[in-house]
DNA sequence: TTCCGCATGTAACCAGTTACATGATTAC
DNA sequence: GTAATCATGTAACTGGTTACATGCGGAA
């Protein structure tokens, strides 16, 4: 499982609290992983049974007490070990692919919507991956380290959206040169 | 979950046993969604509980009897229905990026060598699909039907298998360049 | 005789999702 | 007063993976 690793990536780039690992699950990291808090409190209530991680509890002035939590030297030690363990590439699943192989089972308008709509999310993430590479990176001749190390998740996320975005483009299009008169609609579609 | 829903798909486009779609979930439809024998018998059982497909029992002399499934007019609704509901795009998930955020926190050179291979495994999937592409499609503007949506669906494979190729390609040139005097191997490497 | 293809399944487990639950402080 | 933020969790469920199990026929 590649939550527990992930979270050791995170824990060693920063000692943190399992709501701070939510957030950034939610943020960055969450550009290539996703988990919810629930899972994080979760899995890191049982790395620290197997020795991976230690908290330190950190009251705080009118605010509940937070458990700081950092990887041991256990945990640096399987991380290391899983980051040259050969792993295989994720198995595609794709709901929008089913959709656009089934449009002939359906109502063709409704699938080219949802289409659109997927379209619209792509370019959304795009742009927010985007930002993020205009405001937290300097020029990427000048990255080394875990900066570049990051830069380069940043860029796997970049080319997976452009790459989904082209092919939303795609199938508009055959879906509309295909079929009856219906022309497109992709500004303000509002499923 | 969508695997009832690619399981319709593929029974619409042709009425199979259990085994036969675990062949096809092996080779075209997994291109965009997989999954085993196991899982597709236990969903199969599932269906024909709740009235979404019916099979017929298909005696073979000197073989083992199958059962031939079809969707009923019920599940065929369903299918509709459900191609028309808005549903949300993958969340990402990759072992391999999180093993690049954590180059600093193992040993460089063996991230580099997963990167390598999972290069290859990409540039062999992306063969699959072009020889595929090419064997079994007629040049596009020909295409309509099922056969367009089929290829369609190809096409996000490719362009997902060109992307994952282009970003493995520069996260090796940038670990080369980082790092010490390690020369690239891609060629023969055998992880 | 050994392996591969056809054909169907069960059982146990693991990971991820959804819903529920609590309670203080600060900003609007 | 109402919502958002900080902070931590439990419980039930769903979907996917791995391992195990059976048995025939044909090819090497």
């Amino acid at each position: 499982m590649a939550l527990e690793h992930a979270i050791l990536v995170s824990l060693s780039e920063k000692p943190s609290t399992g709501y701070d690992l939510a957030r950034r699950f939610d943020a960055s990291i969450g550009y290539f992983w996703t988990a919810t808090h629930q899972q994080i409190y979760r899995v890191l209530a049982a790395m620290e049974g197997s020795g991976w991680v230690t908290s330190t509890l950190v009251p705080q002035p009118g605010r509940p007490d937070k458990k700081v939590y950092e990887p041991t030297a256990a945990g640096r030690a399987e991380l290391a070990e899983w980051l040259g363990r050969p792993a295989e590439p994720e198995r595609p699943r794709s709901d929008l692919a089913v959709k656009i192989r089934g449009v002939s089972d359906g109502d063709p308008a409704e699938v080219r919507r949802e289409v659109a709509r997927h379209r619209r999310l792509h370019a959304e993430r795009l742009d927010v991956y985007l930002a993020s590479e205009k405001r937290d990176f300097p020029p990427p001749a000048a990255l080394e380290g875990r900066r570049l190390h990051q830069w380069l998740v940043l860029q796997g996320g970049i080319a997976r959206e452009r790459s989904m975005l082209g092919w939303c483009d795609l199938v508009l299009a055959a879906l509309d040169s295909g079929s009856s008169g219906q022309r497109p609609d992709e500004g303000g579609v509002r499923a």
